[in-house]
DNA sequence: TCCTCTCCTTGCTT
DNA sequence: AAAGCAAGGAGAG
């Protein structure tokens, strides 16, 4: 039994999958603007990453239609819901149409929101503090080949869960390059280890705000991190993640420089329930090009 | 209670 | 080559 059990069956036939997409699908900017830390592009062109326990390769978008394949388990219906491809983008513009005269926000709306993990999620943005996409990446990156499992056909491990990460030392994740985050990302793990389908369950039937306490009071996790959590992981479209560029962009926006982050948030509710997901185009326009407009001056530009 | 400041790893950039 | 910098948070004062 043991001797079956061991020997590893051979790798499934990859699926190929050809998924219609609602709206714009732009996947540099969905796997490169810093929501997600597992995918890479590889020479030819083809985007590799890992979902849950499966190796993606995403091939390209062509005419409406995205393709790729997978020999993991995971279904077209799951691809859907992962790549959000039943929402047009547009959708979750709501109010705040002024945003379209920023130079170069339009296009961006083919920036996908992805459904992730929630934990994957939340452990990534812990790593995050102090960091830059790349380090993440390369901790994200670290910490699975540690501490997770093989996939299949695969080179690379799933992101380890809670109990996992729970079970290893803090000098473990230290020399996965997580530096002082260690005890915090380890503080976490054990306390989301202890009943992870309860937390998770809880702090999804509960109010927005009960759900970011609660994450707020995790060992490394405060009001960003908790945002990023909800937004990325919990499809909390409300939730408005601030940093330091979203905080730079938002008070340009409001023309207010010295404006709290309290007073950002409250601002941002007028963007609509879909702020979230203007944040993170709002987030990667900002990083890659200059200062933004006001609000005011928008409202002018687009004639109104 | 609410600021403000410093420290915390690491590795790449200037 | 030393300093700056990067999707922050915790603790002190």
């Amino acid at each position: 039994m043991a001797l079956t059990a061991r020997r590893r069956a051979p790798d499934p036939r990859p699926v190929r999958h050809k998924l219609p997409i609602s709206g714009p699908l732009d996947l540099e900017a969905t796997f490169t603007c810093g929501q997600a830390f597992r995918w890479r592009r590889e020479p030819g062109g083809v985007w590799t990453g890992i979902v849950g326990k499966t190796e993606l390769r995403v091939l390209g978008v062509e005419n409406g239609i995205l393709g790729l394949e997978t020999a993991g388990p995971i279904d077209a219906a799951h691809l859907r819901h992962y790549f959000r491809l039943d929402e047009n983008p547009e959708g979750h513009l709501g109010e705040a149409r002024e945003l379209r005269a920023i130079p170069g926000f339009v296009p961006l709306l083919g920036l996908r929101l992805l459904r992730q993990d929630p934990w994957e999620t939340l452990a990534s943005f812990i790593c995050s503090a102090a960091a830059n996409i790349g380090k993440i990446s390369a901790n994200v990156e670290a910490v699975a080949s540690r501490h997770g499992e093989e996939i299949s056909g695969s080179g690379r491990r799933a992101f380890p869960g809670p109990l996992a990460i729970a079970r290893a030392r803090e000098s473990d994740l230290r020399r996965a390059g997580v530096g002082f985050r260690a005890p915090y990302l380890l503080g976490t793990a054990r306390r989301v280890a202890e009943d992870p389908d309860a937390f998770w369950a809880r702090l999804r039937s509960a109010p927005i705000d009960e759900a970011r306490d609660e994450l707020i009071s995790l060992p490394g996790v405060g009001p960003k991190i908790a945002d990023c959590a909800l937004l990325f992981g919990l499809d909390r479209l409300e939730a408005y993640p601030v940093d330091r560029w979203i905080r730079r962009a938002t008070r340009e926006l409001m023309a207010r420089p010295r404006a709290r982050d309290e007073e950002l948030a409250r601002w941002a509710v007028r963007l609509g329930p879909g702020r979230g997901y203007l944040q993170q185009v709002l987030f990667h326009l900002r990083r890659t090009s200059g200062p933004f407009p006001s609000m005011a001056a928008l409202r002018r530009r687009a004639g109104g």
